[in-house]
DNA sequence: CTGACCAATTTGGCCAGACCAAATTTGAGG
DNA sequence: CCTCAAATTTGGTCTGGCCAAATTGGTCAG
């Protein structure tokens, strides 16, 4: 379905990450790779360059080297988490740690220097979760809308950047485990709500406790969902691993 | 010096940062683009792949389009920063802003998780600050050393992908200000001893608290350090920005 | 036996010309 | 003016080849 190039370069990034070679070993050379996948080296080559700007290896004349994986771009956590049939779990938690430490800062940044107009759209953004019943997916979509309005308004580049890239990598591969979602809606709402209050009333300090109190939500409900998911998983098959999206 | 892809990439990737393509508007055509810089198209394809992954442009058959500077990836960045003379003030402060709150988190995690060896560790690295008399330089290796230290004990892979994406783009560009980086050896000292205390007590407000601090002192010293540069280039020739290095 | 030095080989970078499939553009017909 | 199919453009891949840099292996002096 995808283009060869990409067949290729996810093989060799599965094998990397697989531990198939060992950090600083030398990659097979183009050519040989080339014949392997019954490709042309301009493929190979891609693909190469693909690994290259994912950072899991540093390619000069002489050959290619496998990198260490923290040395690595952020674009490696997508193809971290698609590895085997479900995300790694530990790696999930830490995203959301992450997402919710940067969504903090969003809302930080934007009490500073954004608009009214701005700082209402967030509130807005807020309303939904405790104005309206909202279903797995609305709620999912609104938590989306809160995290895209707190980036805006901050008006952080690089944030917005992170953010994005971060999430981007994140969200798809939750999909297998929506299903095992159980959000609060309740407890939701009146988080919602302190949030709001705490947005119109420019509180720094409030924000980010009620933002990591979001947090603690989310990541209960991961801890619910992936526990659903392994029973569900190892009644029919036998997969250790399973999670749930959060915002 | 560079591979030719490169040159042909750090090309492209100029001409849209300054905007002689619009958002959406098609870039010309791989055939169209190796007859200009007389290079072969594959050469050329190499340099719209990296376009491609920096987020720069969506390439598809039919053509490549260029997408919005906030759709990018975060390895824009350091093409953003290093267009010009000098980096963008405005994005080198929004840079530390990221960084100093990547800081507090990976510290604040680190409480959470690292054993005490490692803890220690970070500890190790605020104790330079005051117990040393450091010049410039060392001041700055010093900061390094605390940043990667505090991400390795986070023990949070995300968290460490980003700030390392974002510093090594971050770095190289303030080079040419470097000169100009007056730090306040004195409060400097102060907050680490703060910082250490708050450490070891693992008191997290306390850390934020005092890494906020930091972040406070090194906008300061942004600031005087591109009026400085100013001053400087503006005696010789005419260039409006400028900035200084901090962690 | 060790280490430095040099040639042969390997490997990535680049080039030339070509074919295919998908997207775009164009033009004919309603 | 709109619709839809043909022609063109464009990216994706292939074959085969040359060059320069890095690696490798062997040789020779110590």
């Amino acid at each position: 379905m995808s283009a060869k190039h990409n067949q290729i370069a996810n093989h060799l990034i599965t094998d990397i990450l697989e531990g198939s070679y060992r950090v600083g070993e030398r990659l097979p050379s183009e050519r040989d790779l080339a014949s392997r996948f019954q490709a042309n080296r301009g493929a190979v080559r891609e693909a190469m360059k693909t690994l290259q700007q994912i950072g899991l290896a540093d390619i000069q004349p002489g050959g290619a080297r496998v990198k260490q994986r923290n040395q690595a771009s952020l674009d490696v956590i997508g193809h971290i988490l698609n590895r085997g049939e479900l995300p790694d779990r530990e790696v999930v938690d830490q995203i959301l740690v992450v997402i919710n430490n940067l969504l903090a800062l969003a809302v930080e940044q934007a009490i500073r220097v954004a608009s009214d107009e701005e700082m209402e759209a967030i509130c807005a953004a807020t309303r939904p979760f405790y104005q309206q019943q909202l279903g797995q997916l609305e709620h999912g979509l609104a938590r989306i809308n809160l995290l895209q309005t707190a980036m805006q308004a901050s008006k952080n580049l690089p944030l917005q950047l992170i953010a994005r890239s971060l999430f981007e990598q994140f969200a798809p591969n939750m999909e297998p485990l929506a299903d095992f979602v159980q959000t609060d809606h309740t407890t939701y709402a009146t988080y919602a709500k302190k949030l709001e209050d705490a947005l119109q009333a420019r509180d720094t300090d409030a924000v980010r406790e009620t933002i990591e109190a979001f947090a603690a939500l989310n990541r209960e409900s991961l801890i619910k969902a992936y526990t659903a998911a392994q029973n569900k998983t190892n009644h029919s098959t036998a997969q250790p691993l399973q999670e749930t999206a959060s915002s």
